[in-house]
DNA sequence: GCAAAAGTGTTAGCGTTACACCCATGA
DNA sequence: TCATGGGTGTAACGCTAACACTTTTGC
């Protein structure tokens, strides 16, 4: 450290928490818990512990709301602006992560009276919330062209229809199943199981799984998505 | 803020200046100032003051190292690890400048005994500033091959041929100059100048310049650069 | 048989790579 | 005139978008 006295912040990590539910993209959202802004929608957030790598706390702060351990999570940007917490200065990285939404982690986020949100209509949100979700989305749409992704909010077997509405929501726009279908299966990145989901059509279609290694480790993979109507 | 009292912690900014010279993409080293580690290579950075937004921190420490004002600054990553600092707890967020060498700024820089160094011959490093000049520069990449890049790195005019050796040395790939000219010419982001560099051949090379507009707002733009040799 | 979704096949066209070839000019 | 880098042309190929078509099966 310099000789001469250095300023000292609080620093809040802030979570982009995303879930898929069927054909909808939603992030989850609480009410906070203190001022300025009680009662505001927000982003889960906490401040950084002496002694707690900021990685932590993001691990933390989503286990406080979810229950979940283990889950991947992404470094999104951090906000910096001197006004962005007209009640303190306070520096906030965001972390964003991947979850499969089951009833387990339901009690929890009721205790925190958390609610999923449709990424497209989002309510009004405290401070620069509305530009954390903005960036983690970005983000999101950045790394799901250039790599597999959806292993962390899809559930362990989906349909490809999922897979394909999985990638309409992110990009909101329709895509040609029969396209889709082949350049998703060229990759090798995805498993196909013998059993079938009879629940949307008399034929029945496919479960698939993600093959782990060709996940992380795909042969090809340069899905460009270019909008095919609306 | 909450009520229970929270940690507080110096936040600093460290800059990842890129230069590039001929063939080269260089990264602005300088020497550390004060312990731990005085005298060891290291990113310029500084601490973020009250009232200071931490984009204008970065502006700040640019100016000082450069003398540049009005420099654009890329944030990349913050890094936020317990240990990452041995004599204290410091969050740094990095930002990175790309700046055009001229002879201005060069007595700024040898007063912080700054020197240029090849991003792919770099020395020890303090702390973990490799990893965010690795950051920085896995960043540039992306931002290269998405949209119209090197206006900040390169003069004012510069040949095709230079133009091309910029991306060579970003990707570290020869690049056949044919498919790089069409290419590059397609997405309309460039101006020829009826000027002629005739120092590397008799013929002479046209002079370029990015077109303020297209560059901005290119009609296309999807470079995909396979390496074609080596 | 029919409807409805799953899944396959086909074609035209575009964009790319690789490389041959022409151009301009100072020495 | 020749060497040198600048610049143009082009053929083969791969990939994609669009969409027609076949399959399966409960009702």
């Amino acid at each position: 450290m310099p000789t001469y006295p250095v300023a000292q912040f609080p620093v809040a990590v802030d979570c982009v928490i995303f879930g898929f539910f069927g054909t909808e993209l939603k992030v989850l959202l609480v009410q906070r818990r203190f001022e300025p802004g009680q009662g505001t929608w927000s982003l889960m957030g906490g401040f950084v512990n002496d002694g707690e790598g900021v990685e932590a706390t993001a691990g933390r702060v989503l286990r406080e709301l979810t229950g979940l351990e283990d889950v991947a999570l992404d470094q999104v940007r951090t906000f910096g602006a001197v006004e962005r917490d007209p009640g303190a200065r306070v520096i906030s990285i965001v972390y964003s992560a991947f979850i499969k939404v089951d009833a387990n982690h339901v009690a929890r986020t009721e205790h925190h009276r958390a609610v999923w949100s449709r990424v497209d209509e989002l309510p009004a949100l405290i401070f620069d919330h509305d530009a954390m979700i903005a960036s983690a989305l970005e983000r999101l749409r950045e790394i799901a062209l250039s790599r597999p992704t959806g292993r962390e909010l899809l559930p362990a077997r989906f349909t490809m229809r999922e897979l394909q509405s999985f990638y309409e929501a992110l990009f909101s726009m329709r895509l040609d199943a029969s396209n889709f279908r082949k350049k998703i299966l060229a990759t090798g990145i995805l498993q196909q199981l013998p059993e079938k989901d009879r629940s949307a059509s008399r034929r029945g279609a496919h479960y698939y799984a993600f093959d782990k290694a060709q996940y992380r480790n795909p042969k090809k993979f340069n899905l460009s998505f270019y909008l095919t109507k609306e």
